[in-house]
RNA sequence: GGUCCCAUCGUCUAACGGUUAGGACACUGGCCUCUCACGCCAGUAACAGGGGUUCGAAUCCCCUUGGGAUCACCA
């Protein structure tokens, strides 16, 4: 049984995008499922568009991701002279040829074809002149003109077949002397023994091409693996339109990692009837086998409810490092581990992302809390002033503070004061966090501790007085 | 337009010839309850259409329709 060797190959042209993302998870999910290899290489054959700031980027977001790679990064524009060795040899072995063409000849001869209604392709105008190497001139590929076929065996689509004449004497090295995608991708992947090509499906009309190729070079075909694109709302191509397609995106608007993986692989897996999988469970469940044929629609709302389960299920220790730049962005001194894990504690089951929870945090850190005027106004009344001058008493009285303790006092104090909990929970939560709406009032003052706690109910006490 | 792929609730999907077509998200109702959530229970909702094959088809075959991909010296 030879080592499955799978690998990422994007081309450094803009940020991560979400269908990259996923191409990375699952050649990343196979080869740890099977302890193979993952490899990272990158794709910049493209001089005008490959940048160093989106080469940083897809480092960033795999990062992000927690998807880390065997071997590489390797740079296809440092890898010139390999490729050059391999177009000397296919044009020594009749495999290809130079061509002086221009592309303003290209351009005419194209028209040429659609004004006749035949298929727009280059003629071979140069295929049988053996030229030789020259500054102006391109490789091509012999394609076969037999009236065969090339098939595509692959194991998610099934066989696909491609009659040879569809195909073209297409360009493998241009005049600037950098080798188009389709070869440089071919060679890389023979060089570098890959095993299993996994990647989105528009790539699969490059194939038959690929396989000629790799029959040219002698080389053995690897298992092909065209996973089904990624949507949007309206059922075209993912792009901005449908919102962030940037997987760092998501990132900074507050999913887990874990979670934006676990929604990715179920975007075109599944595993029966289970939605949600942890890290180690995707890589113990995925299957080639398992992924689906058509496309899927990107829906962030259900990827917002299975971050919410797993920050359910995530502990407050794990969530500390996540939540924590969340708070700072806010302002807030987040420093304090342990009174940090208090706060997600008790926003854990209140929060579909993290950015949610350091907003909802607010009155756990903000020094300073503003009252909400209408909250303040319907529930800070007259009524509930002995009521809170009892409760604060009763309170700086307690020698520690936990729930259980406090909701003793409230016992107490619901029963001196002949009122039931709803008539006396939400004043104090008011005055503990300004607003209506919070988690349970025990687990909140169990958390900003004693002093916090009596500070708030004084100013509490002293609104009300003065109204 | 040529070539290629795809087709189950609104969305993600299960089903590998025999099920009252299942689950999840979303939505609606109820329960729980100190607010909001969480949780629990219940409900609405799908086999694109037409032909075959078969005792029996969501499942196999063909056609139609619809969607998508791709047709570069981009990747």
């Amino acid at each position: 049984m030879t080592t499955i060797r799978t690998r990422f190959a994007p081309s450094p042209t803009g940020y991560l995008h979400v269908g990259g993302a996923r191409t990375a998870l699952f050649n990343w999910l196979y080869a740890r499922h099977t302890g193979g290899r993952f490899i990272l290489r990158i794709e910049d054959t493209d001089q005008v568009r490959s940048t160093e700031q989106s080469v940083q980027a897809i480092f960033d977001a795999l990062q992000w991701l927690e998807i880390d790679w065997d071997e590489g990064p390797f740079y296809q524009s440092q890898r010139l002279p390999i490729y050059n060795n391999y177009i000397d040899r296919l044009v020594t072995e009749g495999h290809a040829y130079y061509c002086t063409c221009t592309p303003e000849q290209i351009e005419a001869m194209r028209e040429k074809a659609r004004a006749t209604g035949a298929k727009p392709r280059y003629d071979g105008t140069c295929r049988e002149k053996g030229l030789a190497p020259s500054p102006d001139a391109v490789v091509r590929f012999k394609a076969p003109l037999d009236g065969g076929s090339t098939v595509v065996r692959d194991v998610v689509k099934g066989d696909i077949v491609f009659a040879n004449e569809e195909l073209d004497d297409f360009v493998l090295r241009r005049t600037d002397g950098m080798p188009t995608y389709n070869f440089a991708a071919v060679v890389d992947d023979v060089t570098m023994t890959i095993t299993t090509v996994i990647r989105g499906d528009d790539h699969v009309m490059n194939t038959p091409k690929q396989i000629l190729l790799y029959q040219a070079l002698g080389a053995p075909l690897p298992t092909f693996a065209h996973v089904p694109m990624v949507l949007g709302n309206d059922r075209t191509r993912l792009s901005k339109r449908h919102g962030a397609t940037s997987v760092t995106a998501y990132r900074d608007m507050g999913l887990l990692p874990d979670a934006f993986i676990n929604f990715l692989a179920r975007l075109g897996w599944s595993f029966g009837d289970q939605e949600f999988f942890k890290r180690a469970e995707l890589i113990e469940k995925f299957s080639l086998e398992r992924v689906g044929k058509s496309a899927g629609v990107f829906d962030p709302v259900k990827l917002n409810a299975l971050n919410a389960d797993h920050i359910q299920a995530a502990t407050p220790l794990q969530l500390v490092p996540h939540v924590r730049p969340f708070l700072q962005a806010q302002g807030w001194d987040a420093s304090d581990d342990a009174y940090l894990q208090g706060v997600i504690h008790t926003l854990q089951a209140r929060s579909k992302t993290l950015q949610e929870m350091a907003l909802q945090a607010h009155f756990y850190y903000a020094a300073d809390l503003a009252l909400d005027a209408q909250a303040a106004q319907k529930f800070l009344t007259a009524t509930v002033l002995e009521p809170l001058k009892y409760l604060k008493e009763q309170l700086a009285a307690l020698p520690s503070f936990n729930e259980k303790e406090l909701e003793t006092v409230f016992v107490q104090l619901m029963e001196k004061f002949q009122l039931k909990l709803g008539k006396i929970a939400q004043p104090v939560r008011v005055a503990l966090t300004g607003t209506t709406v919070s988690p349970g009032i025990f687990e909140i003052m169990a958390v900003l501790g004693k002093q916090r706690v009596l500070e708030r109910l004084d100013r509490a006490i002293e609104y009300i007085g003065k109204r």
